[in-house]
DNA sequence: TCGAGACGCGAGCCATCGCTCGCATTCTGA
DNA sequence: TCAGAATGCGAGCGATGGCTCGCGTCTCGA
């Protein structure tokens, strides 16, 4: 057989990849034609993932959803990986695109408007395409996303420059702690409750949750329906 | 170079191998020897798991890390799945043996010490083999597992039961934010920050985080270090 | 003692997977 | 107009995975 040697480098995934810089882009796609094809792809990826799991979406498949042969895909990606990470990207930016318009500004506000504009942006965001979240979640979202990182650093550097004036102990632990409750509430909410999402009091209670913990002795936040003093 | 001709492989459609309508159990082992071959795959499963990832463990690198020929693996277990599946449950009847030694009594007990004995027993359970946990819960950790069950349980019966001296609106809601919480925070620690279960001020914060919610104008629970008034 | 069933073995079938490579088609600019 | 670059194609390679099946070995009750 002609074809000999051929460097079989493939099946091996390498646990962990510290390379973060460019793993080989292949081709940038000059003409439109081309960027169609690429969105195409990414678009099929997205259905392919949610309609038939990680474990079934094969780079073959992704192709034929997209209308695409196997070949283009290999053109615009050096490998499956590449083709997910892609995904990734592109729903996060979607998803702060989403969490920006909706915060404004927020310097010199109160904890309680920042609290809440925040818990809204971020229950907004996760209304974008929550299927499609759930399924990367569970297969990569070990690795924190730059949506976590985001509200993280915001949360934290809430907490910290209010410490005085607030009821928190331990900031490192407190910020972890309030990222992990909000985001989890948002996220089980859109996948498995929609229901919660209608109830104006889901996020009065997801707000007292936040503001008794960082501020013990304030009043409660401003309520969407007016129950309690 | 032309690699044309060749006895192009019929490409069988290969709809369905003699397909296999019930699942069936397998056979039960009823000799001793057959019962440490299953505990040396089981064991062997966790540990392939572990070393190698999730996607790494097939099942010849199970069987033959457990010192088992293929044949015996399937002997026992009629696919894959229901190896994994049964490390799965061995695993969560040792996380809820330590949980149910943790909590003893709670009757009577006042809601600050029942809030803590519950995450600390959360917590302790959550020690039981954490990277083996870590690779389960990123891999399937999306359906309820019986341990999220019956926690979810205990609280929704105790945040009900008390439900007059509690400043809490909706229990529906209530018990929802504060499963999600506290489990969350608890799988995510493990996942990520194992550094944080070792702190004593994570039980505190978290004790912090439920009591302040539930008890709104209570005093904050008994803590692990005195730091604050 | 002995035979039947429980247990253990492992080569190998067949499907699928990630990915390549030679070639066809389309676009672009001089 | 037309050459060369960009793009698209898809059969098929090598690897690996789940799992079967025929047969040898061990155990135990009668």
């Amino acid at each position: 057989m002609a074809r000999v040697s051929k460097i079989s480098k493939p099946k091996r995934p390498a646990r962990a990849r510290s390379r973060r810089p460019e793993l080989s882009p292949r081709k940038e796609p000059s003409q439109e034609r081309a960027r169609q094809t690429v969105d195409a792809i990414l678009e099929a990826a997205g259905d392919v993932l949610v309609r038939e799991g990680f474990d079934r979406a094969s780079t073959n498949r992704i192709a034929d959803a997209a209308g695409v042969s196997i070949g283009s895909l290999y053109q615009y990606f050096p490998n499956k990986d590449a083709v997910v990470r892609a995904l990734v990207e592109r729903h996060e930016a979607r998803m702060l695109e989403v969490m920006r318009t909706h915060l404004g500004d927020l310097a010199g506000k109160d904890v309680r408007e920042v609290t809440r504009a925040l818990i809204e942006g971020l229950l907004d965001a996760h209304r974008v395409k929550p299927k499609l979240q759930k399924v990367l979640l569970e297969h990569g979202g070990h690795e924190a996303s730059s949506v976590d990182a985001a509200v993280e650093a915001l949360v934290r550097a809430a907490v910290e420059s209010r410490r005085i004036e607030l009821a928190v102990n331990d900031v490192d632990v407190a910020a972890f702690l309030l990222v992990t409750a909000v985001r989890t509430a948002c996220h089980r909410a859109v996948v498995e409750r929609p229901d919660l999402l209608e109830r104006p009091a889901f996020v009065d209670e997801l707000c007292d949750l936040v503001l008794r913990y960082i501020a013990a002795d304030a009043p409660a936040a401003p309520r969407s329906t007016t129950k309690r003093g």
